[in-house]
DNA sequence: TTGAAAGCGCTAACAC
DNA sequence: GTGTTAGCGCTTTCAA
């Protein structure tokens, strides 16, 4: 058992009450005392008991993070750089971060929104990978859990929301695929149940519109995220006759998929086929060929929407409840250059 | 404000410790108030506070992960597997997961483990990426925090982990490249401070020995573990004169990078060089060409060592307080064929 | 079979 | 300035 607060003020000769307010700082503790007391739980090397704290203040100083995990062999490194975003936003407000797994929309995920609305085991909860029509924002919302999400929803329902505009994103995507010639362009779509599934797969379809090219049903596939569901979803597409020229691939991993099962036909991307990804993980730069994606920056909106969380939390005003962050193409070789008409017959 | 023990005790007519008792399902109650207390809580919606069971309890039910974080932009997919082994494992046992980011060796990692040692805060600590001489294990194991570590260390210190043996595996990669006919074998070493890279660089020397091949000092650099430090590395590699006709890399983020490098110079992997990572991250199985490597079960790894952990909270004995798993060789095209005499002269 | 009472370690009115 | 007292919500002796 380790040093109590009882202990230093023994130690120091006084109340525990006294020792608790001059380890605090009150102004109402005469200057010797303070030093008394700061002098003793030093040498008793007092650390307080945080569990007692909590009890007492009636709050954990805790966020949650339930992560989304997809089952084993599950290694999105977005999930890696978003956790050490908000964990390190959360430490630097004297914050601890607790992490739970669960596959999303499983029961036990329901379970752990539900632990966590019931207030007592985090103060405030840190949403991704939002849904359409998503429960656990409902519930949250119902029941006045503070969160925030990494992602907007549909629904009356307002809440506080950092996401990154993926509609415009693909759309600058396909824009420069039109603009280098292209005009048979696929899309490989996360899963449209995600939110970001939905505006990424809008952003082709509207940009494609606004360029009055027709979209075949055939170029549309839905994938898993997961660079295996990318391979698939393109060894697909390559079959269609005609192929496709190019394909926007909805995540970065996907489309490290995809790029592999091109190469296994035979074909050259960038120059039979051009590539685009999103996310712009540190990886993509580093693919053969690099991978034409939109950047998305996961620590910074790790850290943001945690700052956000914790004003909430102590109901703090926030600057602004919804932030839309602009996306930024970024170009590298697996768009290939422009496209002749020839191989665009 | 929630509903208390008390506000169920009260709708079923008991007293608080009658309540306490009836749910916690002991023998002596009747089973008429057990179906009585039973049904109060459930109407009411009640849920015991944590925070006060972790006070009376004296424990925290609370695993703790300090994840070693090398600046933003950092996304190393092995934190989001390995988070997803522990976080499953530490649920199914009812445990929570605190996680946090300190870069490695820093002040504030100190603090985080301090304050973990001294109890109060969480129950056990899992620890990676253990390094030589590794004052956090020295801490832990002198103030008695229990703690398991996926690594091992060096010292007279006995304490519980998990590790592959990284040193049979980078035997087998090299073996691998002389039996395919390679002699000038480089090897880019993860950080030496790390015990894993010890025995990676040990492993990649004797076995170079045990061949009898000489090593030059020029062909073991050491990198950072990030793509772009393996890209940096190989890139020194490949100045010298000759360049080696193989490089292994100590992981596969470093080895993607490192490919990079070589193809920007026009070469071509597996036939002009060859390469080996370690890891298998399940995008070595889709990088171009896809990357031989020594497999690794993180997951896994990630549960078994949470396991344990939970084990030895709860003074259970441990079947073994120390696994090495055996690793395995993931032969891909980037080791490419047997080497020409001529390409080898 | 049940309840009163003590206490986990800490904070905060309120008196002195 | 400092101490007394009363909890935070729960578990657990110990008596009844």
């Amino acid at each position: 058992m380790s040093v109590t607060l009882k202990d230093v003020a023994a130690r120091a000769g006084v109340s525990v009450t006294t020792a608790s307010r001059a380890l605090a700082g009150y102004a109402d503790v005469s200057a010797e005392t303070r030093q008394r007391v700061a002098a003793a739980a030093t040498e008793m090397g007092y650390r307080p008991n945080v569990t007692a704290q909590r009890l007492q203040k009636q709050r954990t100083d805790t966020l949650g993070f339930i992560m989304p995990t997809f089952g084993p062999r599950f290694s999105d490194p977005f999930f890696s750089e978003f956790i050490a975003g908000i964990g390190n936003e959360a430490a630097a407000h004297n914050y601890d971060l607790l992490v739970s797994a669960h596959a999303p929309d499983s029961e036990g995920e329901r379970q752990a929104y539900e632990r966590a609305a019931r207030g007592g085991w985090v103060d405030g909860l840190i949403v991704v990978r939002t849904r359409v029509n998503d429960p656990r924002i409902q519930l949250l919302c119902r029941q006045g859990c503070p969160f925030v999400a990494f992602g907007r929803s549909v629904g009356e329902l307002d809440y506080p929301y950092v996401d990154e505009d993926s509609l415009t994103g693909v759309g600058l995507l396909v824009q420069h695929f039109i603009d280098l010639g292209h005009r048979r362009i696929a899309f490989i779509s996360p899963p449209t149940t995600l939110m970001f599934g939905q505006h990424r797969l809008q952003g082709y379809r509207q940009t494609m519109a606004a360029n009055g090219l027709p979209i075949q049903p055939d170029w549309i596939v839905e994938g898993d995220l997961t660079q295996r569901g990318g391979a698939e979803k393109a060894e697909q597409l390559l079959r269609l006759d005609p192929p496709p020229t190019a394909m926007i691939v909805g995540n970065d991993l996907m489309a490290i998929g995809a790029m592999r099962s091109i190469q296994q036909h035979g074909l050259q991307i960038g120059k039979d086929i051009a590539i685009g990804g999103f996310d712009d993980i540190p990886l993509s730069a580093y693919t053969n060929p690099p991978l034409t994606t939109v950047h998305q920056p996961i620590y910074d909106i790790g850290r943001q929407v945690c700052a956000m969380l914790v004003n909430i939390i102590n109901r703090r005003p926030l600057p602004t409840a919804h932030v839309l962050l602009t996306p930024t193409l970024i170009v590298r070789e697996s768009s290939g250059g422009p496209v002749s008409a020839l191989n665009e017959l």
